[in-house]
DNA sequence: GGGATGGTGC
DNA sequence: CACCGCACCATCCCA
């Protein structure tokens, strides 16, 4: 083979010259290798060229084989995979470029068929990429004028809070300087017993909640860095991030980047727009729809506790699923015994931490600060926890040994692999978490699988049905659609039933839908 | 520029 | 004693 490149900007007739690539990127025939596909579609799409017969990405296949290494570089893949040694070529960078890409899509292949990592490949990853790239281009509609009043709102309070922090502080100094906070901490013979790894004061959340049972300052701190959190990072930031041409907000959707398969979101990140807290929702207020249009949010209902069910395959766990109980209400019982109304209600706040922190492998420790147990009756709880879900405890028992005998290997249900090689290291606390990595991987892997099958099979079932709803957004258990109203019904409908289908498994998937004029009130 | 610290989301 | 999985991003502050 030979590698050339076309240097379209120096070109002196663009239209020729598109057309020139048209021809060659229209043609279904001529089967395509990329490096990043999914940029090649935000240069071509707006040229008004359709990139068909996309045979390969080799970005992808490279996060496929080993989605913990940093660095995609081409070069640095180059010097992975390919035997001759590379040099950048400054001359012919670009041809260099492609024959590079191509190189490596005769070498990756191989390897993915022998990692069992092609089904993943060909049925999600590489179909996924225009999905992405429509949500991408679409982006979400902002209402600045919500965001710059709320600004205002919060600046007061920031204001006020500063000035009180003073009186208090019996001095000025910078709140936002952990260091400088600390230094006040002295200053007032705060009891502060926690430091950080470089040996100062810690002023971390949960120190700042100790205190604040006896203080009024630490208090204020924690509203002064709710807001200023807040306002630095969304309100303030979102409105220069609105897209001059469209008005909207376009976030990029990375596929290679979380070594479990999950997409991550950045410039901006909207997969962490606030929510707990009420200035959190008045944020999420600011995400609206277009004119004539609703918002559709479609969620899987506890989808990693589905699938720890599906893959841990506990009797008790299964059943309660399939009998589509509340399954923290099950826990409280099941677990804690919780009889009376009132009982019931205290364990299944207790019950709901446990659920979701068994997927991170939660010890006493761990349990005991997010519950308030003291660590004893937390280690109680846990055990209470595998006595009543047995098939869970085997599973997290077994599965480390099964992935060291796999080769320090661990898959989701769709065979996505993620390699953990201080699972064989000898220092134990490295090998301990390579083990809860482990198996979290099942759960959290297993659902971003089946999350993209479901962006694939809505993708697909819109089209199929002639709906207009565009999706604008994925926050790995959510989709986000912006809706024609005259289509919401319908719409509606073919979400939750292409969702629910998305795959089939040992437990029902429930999907739950909502509707608003903005992202808050459409949660459902 | 980058580590340390802290804080949002699922 | 030790921190519980996956991300992104802000500010501070020293280099």
């Amino acid at each position: 083979h030979s590698a050339d490149y076309f240097d379209f900007a120096g070109c002196a007739d663009k239209e020729a010259a598109v057309k020139l690539l048209q021809e060659a990127f229209d043609n279904g025939l001529i089967e395509k290798v990329t490096y990043d596909a999914k940029r090649a579609l935000h240069l071509l799409t707006p040229l008004g060229i359709k990139l068909e017969a996309l045979h390969d990405d080799v970005l992808l296949q490279a996060y496929l084989l080993d989605g913990e290494r940093g660095n995609y570089d081409l070069l640095e893949l180059g010097c992975s995979y390919l035997n001759s040694s590379l040099m950048a070529d400054r001359e012919n960078a670009l041809a260099q470029a492609a024959d590079i890409t191509l190189q490596l899509c005769d070498q990756l292949n191989p390897r993915m068929s022998e990692m069992q990592v092609d089904k993943v490949y060909r049925d999600i990853e590489l179909p996924i990429v225009p999905v992405l790239y429509d949500i991408e281009r679409a982006g979400f509609l902002v209402d600045t004028k919500v965001l710059a009043e709320l600004s205002v709102v919060m600046d007061a309070e920031i204001t006020r809070l500063t000035q009180a922090i003073y009186q208090l502080a019996g001095r000025e100094f910078n709140v936002g300087s952990p260091a400088q906070l600390g230094d006040i901490f002295e200053e007032l013979n705060f009891e502060v017993s926690k430091r950080t790894t470089t040996g100062k004061i810690s002023t971390s959340r949960d120190v700042l909640d100790e205190l604040a049972e006896k203080y009024e300052l630490p208090r204020l701190i924690i509203e002064h860095r709710e807001l200023a959190k807040l306002k630095g990072t969304y309100v303030d930031a979102f409105p220069s991030l609105v897209n001059a041409q469209t008005g909207r907000i376009h976030t990029t959707l990375n596929q290679t980047i979380a070594a479990t398969g999950r997409l991550s979101s950045t410039d901006p990140n909207l997969q962490n727009i606030p929510i707990r807290t009420e200035m959190g929702r008045r944020i999420r207020r600011a995400f609206i729809p277009a004119d004539g249009c609703v918002l559709l949010s479609a969620d899987y209902s506890q989808i990693e506790l589905r699938l720890l069910a599906h893959v841990t395959q506990d009797p008790v766990m299964l059943e309660s699923f399939k009998h589509n109980e509340d399954i923290h209400e099950r826990t409280a019982r099941a677990v804690f015994k919780a009889r009376t109304p009132e009982e019931l209600k205290e364990k299944r706040r207790v019950a709901k931490i446990v659920n979701f922190g068994i997927a991170y492998v939660i010890g006493p420790f761990g349990l005991a600060q997010r519950t308030g147990l003291s660590r004893h009756e937390a280690k109680k709880v846990i055990e209470d926890y595998y006595a009543t879900y047995k098939g869970v405890k085997k599973f997290m028992d077994e599965l480390p040994q099964q992935a060291r005998d796999a080769g320090d290997i661990v898959r989701s249900i769709y065979g996505r692999m993620r390699r953990l090689p201080d699972l064989s290291n000898r220092n134990g606390q490295l090998r301990a978490r390579a083990e809860r990595e482990a198996v979290n991987m099942p759960m959290q892997g297993s659902a971003s699988d089946i999350v993209k099958l479901a962006m694939l099979h809505v993708d697909a079932a819109l089209k199929r049905e002639k709906l207009h709803a565009k999706m604008i957004l994925q926050v790995h258990d959510e989709l986000v659609f912006e809706v024609p109203r005259d289509e919401v019904e319908r719409t509606g409908t073919v979400v939750k039933e292409a969702m629910e289908q998305a795959i089939k498994i040992d437990v029902p998937l429930l999907v739950e839908i909502g509707l608003g004029d903005n992202w808050m009130s459409a949660k459902p």
